[in-house]
DNA sequence: TCTGGGGTCCTAGGACCC
DNA sequence: TCTGGGGTCCTAGGACCC
């Protein structure tokens, strides 16, 4: 079903640990982990014990007793894979960039400049190889899921090309959690029909598929298993949200706990879409409790299990991007929550995010509309006074740095358990 | 001793309108 | 009056991805 196989998704191996090796050589051939609670990325010699993302350091540790931490040298992480990227655009500028470290590129248009689309793909590996010492691995095919695939099938350090005619032979054999969109819970539901391959998967009759899985998603994966991927490339998209969220074990609820990290998770938030220009109507907190100790005791609704994250979310009139205004209502939606769950005396993380964002000048919104409980009172200049202060607060920071002024004491800094050059790192984007 | 933080998309029900 | 159909917006939850 493929065309011309023009399309490349380049992934660079192993990302953070690959930068780690570059930056210190000593830890080369060397089983790693970047992160130390949590495994944010493992080097090849370490998941060969089996290590990977997401893994609690502890059990990495266990698996592999050689392993070595290393702090992540998060600013490194962006100019290097900037780099990168930069080379992707000598090719063409048909770039979606989808990820810190993984792109999708569109040759068409290269080939006569650089050869095939094979050709070019080897051209960029031993680039990226040769002027920034970082593995990539690409795949190469007609559409953006096939590529994709064939680009995991390649690591590491390697290149895959599915010729055109050779897709299903290519794709059929592969277990279905390479497919876009097979996470553990799908493929846990596949299994039980006994579908483990995706050339099973090919198989089902698409009714059973919807039935399965739902109307889009079998829809889209029944497509993309007999190699149906419509998508083109989309360079430059825009960011449809905004927001940020604070993990913190396990604390009890006071309305100090829930004003000061809401306080700071609305300053990180708003500052972001003032940096960007852009404003939101859609207010959501997610509000995650910790897991029952005892569950005998006091099941009020039989829920142990279930209902452990809430959300609340509203939708002003108007578009926001003022910190103080955000956290407030950020403050009222996480107490509304609350208030729905009377049994829960304890949070583990507090999010906070702005949605249905608008490019409207920052500077006009906000009047003094009332948005919380307690509206504005008209006349007063309360809504320029916090835009004058947000102002006055960005500009420090773009000067002396984000720590350098805040709005909230200094009682959430010690929760903060991530680094804030790793919050960055994540906050970066188009 | 259960894991970090930042996102996207989909589903489903209700409200409201024509 | 009853039945029917279609569309949009909003809210809450869930799966998934890097």
């Amino acid at each position: 079903m493929s065309g011309a196989a023009n399309i490349l998704h380049a992934d660079l191996d192993a990302f953070y640990a690959s930068v780690e090796q570059l930056l210190d050589p000593s830890l080369v051939g060397r089983p790693i982990a970047v992160g130390g609670g949590v495994v944010l990325a493992a080097s090849y010699e370490a998941k060969e014990f089996g290590v990977s993302g997401g893994m609690s350091g502890w059990r990495a540790k266990q698996l592999c007793p050689k392993l070595q931490f290393v702090g992540g040298h998060f600013r490194e992480y962006q100019r290097l894979a900037d780099q990168v990227m930069a080379v992707f655009e000598d090719f063409t500028p048909v770039v979606e960039r989808i990820s810190i470290d993984e792109a999708f590129l569109n040759v068409a248009g290269a080939v006569r400049l650089f050869g095939s689309p094979a050709t070019i793909a080897q051209a960029i590996r031993q680039r990226v190889r040769d002027e920034i010492g970082l593995p990539v691995s690409v795949g190469v095919a007609g559409t953006k899921h096939l590529a994709k695939i064939a680009s995991q099938v390649a690591k590491p350090d390697g290149l895959v090309v599915v010729e055109p005619g050779d897709e299903l032979a290519f794709l059929h054999p592969l277990p279905v959690g390479l497919m876009w969109g097979v996470g553990p819970v799908t493929r846990a539901r596949l299994a039980e029909q006994g579908v483990r391959t995706i050339g099973q998967l090919a198989e089902l009759p698409g009714t059973s598929l919807e039935h399965l899985l739902g109307h889009a998603a079998g829809r889209k994966l029944g497509a993309l298993a007999v190699d149906h991927d419509p998508r083109a490339l989309v360079s430059g998209v825009r960011a449809k949200s905004v927001g940020a969220q604070s993990a913190f074990g396990r604390r009890d609820v006071t309305p100090e706990l829930i004003r000061a990290v809401v306080g700071h998770l609305s300053d990180r938030v708003a500052s972001r879409l003032r940096a960007k220009q852009r404003a939101g109507r859609t207010v959501t907190v997610r509000i995650r409790f910790p897991p029952r100790r005892d569950r005998g005791a006091r099941s009020s609704g039989g829920d142990d299990w279930a209902m452990r994250s809430i959300t609340r979310s509203v939708t002003l009139p108007a578009p926001i991007a003022t910190t103080l205004t955000l956290a407030e209502v950020a403050e009222q939606l996480v107490h509304a929550g609350l208030a729905d769950h009377p049994g829960e005396s304890q949070l583990s993380l507090l999010a906070v995010s702005v949605s249905g964002l608008t490019q409207a000048r920052v500077l006009q919104l906000e009047m003094t509309m009332g948005l919380a409980d307690e509206p504005l009172r008209p006349g007063t200049p309360a809504g320029a006074a916090r835009r004058a202060v947000d102002h006055q607060m960005d500009a420090v920071r773009t000067r002396f740095g984000r720590s350098a002024v805040g709005y909230t004491s200094t009682v959430f800094s010690a929760v903060g358990q991530v680094p804030d050059e790793f919050r960055e790192l994540a906050e970066h984007d188009g």
